[in-house]
DNA sequence: CCATTATTTATCTTTCTAGTTAATTAACTA
DNA sequence: TAGTTAATTAACTAGAAAGATAAATAATGG
């Protein structure tokens, strides 16, 4: 199922802080490798696998620009986990009235889908 | 930072399918480790240590019934990611209608933190 | 007490991950 | 062309993860 394998890769890419504050990063604006390893005490090397695990999970893409390698966020994946994360909010809205607020929500979804 | 543990343990434990569908079947109801295992073609140690993992991701907890032992669902960080992935939603809803609904939406919400 | 059922722990193997340093490729610049 | 900057690849290490089988623990029922 492809789908699984995206969540797979999404979910593992993330499971890494500092491929999440990447990510951060990232939505505020592509960066070049260099610029997005300035705030960690690690490698540039460590740094490129991380940018190739989130790369080859679709969370990010990468251009080029001279000998700069610019990165930006691609979000396809995220919205992979959020409806996948979705399924289960009911589960942390326990409160009647948030719950019920929910469903009140769902309904609305499902007649503006219907126009 | 408390919030960034939760989130490598949750992400990271959902990165695996077989974790994944036992949360699925876990949203259906409580179950023990062999009602859980069964689908799977997988040893019963291999599913044991699976629901390790998602206990120390808080995101299972289990009881005790004689002989048995009942897992269920706990969806606090299943919160924690719905609220890490919800940052990103303008990438995904690239519509100006949407983001622009989307950012009245959180004109509303509090400050956040770091990733 | 002994057998049965449910589940976990121990031990081991294989594979994957995250980091390191050193070397390499790629593109610009003087 | 040589030198500089940006980034990747190669080679290696240490530790974690996922699976297996076999043994151990826990609770129940005769």
């Amino acid at each position: 199922m492809a789908k699984a394998d995206t969540l797979n890769a999404a979910f593992s890419a993330l499971a890494d802080p500092t491929r999440r504050a990447i990510i951060a990063r990232l939505a505020a604006g592509e960066a070049t490798v260099n610029e997005l390893a300035e705030p960690f005490d690690m490698s540039l090397p460590a740094i490129s696998k991380h940018l190739k695990v989130l790369e080859r999970a679709g969370l990010i893409s990468r251009g080029r620009n001279a000998q700069w390698r610019p990165c930006r966020l691609e979000a396809g994946p995220l919205k992979e986990i959020a409806d996948w994360v979705e399924r289960y909010r009911r589960f942390w809205e326990e409160s009647f009235d948030q719950l019920d607020s929910y469903l009140m929500q769902i309904q609305h979804k499902e007649k503006s889908d219907d126009a």
